[in-house]
DNA sequence: AGGCGCTTGTGAAGAGGTGCACAAATCGCG
DNA sequence: CGCGATTTGTGCACCTCTTCACAAGCGCCT
């Protein structure tokens, strides 16, 4: 389940503020979802909590972090080290999460060199050679999105089978290969649409545009993430 | 629906290729979606296709750029120029996808001040003013997560009703308030939780780790997004 | 030891999304 | 003008996810 990394912040946000144990309630509350549902993702992997008292907080961490295959330490290639590259690369909060940045490429022969965070910027043609001595098991692509297929297409080459996209195109790789993708535009336009909605709630509560802002068939808010109310 | 965005962007690289019109096969292809799910999500919008030629690639620009709310550029303001911020107020990506950083904020006066891509920092004191100036409709938040609940509450507060958040944290905002979140940490952990399952299921068919890493209610891959074939 | 309150785990119902498959509609061509 | 090729729009079945509601289990207090 997609969940389990959010109910995973939000336990380590319950250890550090010193709780032992917490109920599904109170973890549902944390994490945003609703308290069955929190439950039933729970149960589905193994139930390890106790009627009447909840869920042991470390042993829950221990239960999700193992699930996830974060018992140790992964190691990212960053590919593309431009603006938003400069950022991640300087990210300290990827570490606690169980990730480290191993490695730094870019097709930009007057970045090689470079030392951000106390690494060095490589040329990507060391992509194969840095993967195998890093024992990379994720690529993030963060190049503009022209160079984004080919540098997928690399790092499939070189037995990477987990990337992260930043690029807004879609990626073509073979079967086996997962692809995430976070684009920032679509985020805002999603938002854009729900201000666009609102708006049209409030000022005309019927068809009063040109004729295009009422949608006919309802079109309600069907998007993934949701807000929870005060 | 959260796929018009993607949509969107898809039709717009069809239109710098000088394509006037597109199947919603070939729409489907290049939005990496399927084509009937396709045809349906705009027929929800009020089908402006033609049978037998497909759809007209710059009127269902319009369309989906009107549903969206993207008719007039939306300003957008950002709160917390640190690292994320530099790199998403230096990309200068947004303004094709609809959208203008029309201000920077932060709360370390050593910041203010600082011009980034044209833009002055200022102090987040002036939210208020600013909004109202500037006609922000949206609030980016990128300040580290112990201050983000407190900085979403002003921005309600002066009458943003979108926000976009960059910090691992739950906010809490009133009813009528968008929230999306961009988690980055949580994108490399689902695909860590791939990388798991992947290598568990090559390396042991059967039960044969210390019990824990093969699940036994199957815990299939229930993601949000989902990786396409060659 | 027994009862009581609290919490988990889960069955079942409901809702919504997905994809197939096909009828309706349009264009181009003979 | 008529026909076939092509593509849209959609009814329908399937399936997953969500949510409610409640029995079973656990600890604590008396
Ligand atoms: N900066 C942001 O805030 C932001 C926001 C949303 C999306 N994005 C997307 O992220 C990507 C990167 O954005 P950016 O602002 O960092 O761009 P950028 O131009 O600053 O950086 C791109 C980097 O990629 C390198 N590069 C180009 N081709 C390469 C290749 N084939 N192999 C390796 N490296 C290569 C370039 O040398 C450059 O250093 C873009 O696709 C952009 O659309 C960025
Ligand atoms: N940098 C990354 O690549 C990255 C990746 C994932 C998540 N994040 C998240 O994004 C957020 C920002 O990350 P960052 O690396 O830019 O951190 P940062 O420390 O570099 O920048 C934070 C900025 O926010 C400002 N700030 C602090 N409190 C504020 C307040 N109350 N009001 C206004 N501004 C305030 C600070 O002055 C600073 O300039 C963090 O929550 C981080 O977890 C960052």
């Amino acid at each position: 389940m997609s969940r389990l990394p959010e109910y995973l912040r939000a336990l380590h946000a319950l250890a550090d503020a010193g709780h032992e144990t917490v109920s599904s309630e109170g973890l549902a509350n944390a994490a945003g979802v609703n308290s069955a549902k929190l439950r039933k993702d729970l149960s589905h992997l193994g139930s390890y909590g106790t009627r009447g008292v909840g869920y042991d907080v470390a042993l829950l961490i221990d239960q999700i972090e193992s699930v996830l295959g974060l018992t140790q330490c992964r190691a990212v290639a960053l590919v593309g080290v431009g603006n938003l590259g400069h950022a991640l690369a300087g990210y300290d909060g990827f570490a606690s999460r169980g990730f480290r940045i191993a490695a730094l490429l870019d097709a930009d022969r007057s970045r090689v060199g470079e030392q951000i965070n106390g690494l060095v910027v490589r040329h990507v043609d060391e992509l194969s050679r840095v993967v195998a001595e890093e024992s990379i098991s994720i690529g993030v692509i963060a190049t503009p999105a022209p160079a984004a297929q080919a540098v997928a297409d690399e790092l499939v080459a070189v037995g990477v089978t987990s990337i992260l996209n930043f690029a807004p195109c879609v990626l073509s790789v073979p079967d086996g290969v997962d692809v995430r993708k976070v684009d920032l535009a679509i985020e805002l336009q999603i938002l854009s649409f729900h201000e666009h909605r609102k708006a049209s709630l409030t000022a005309l509560p019927a068809t009063g545009g040109p004729g295009l802002a009422a949608l006919p068939g309802g079109l309600a808010a069907t998007d993934t993430q949701e807000a929870i109310g005060t």
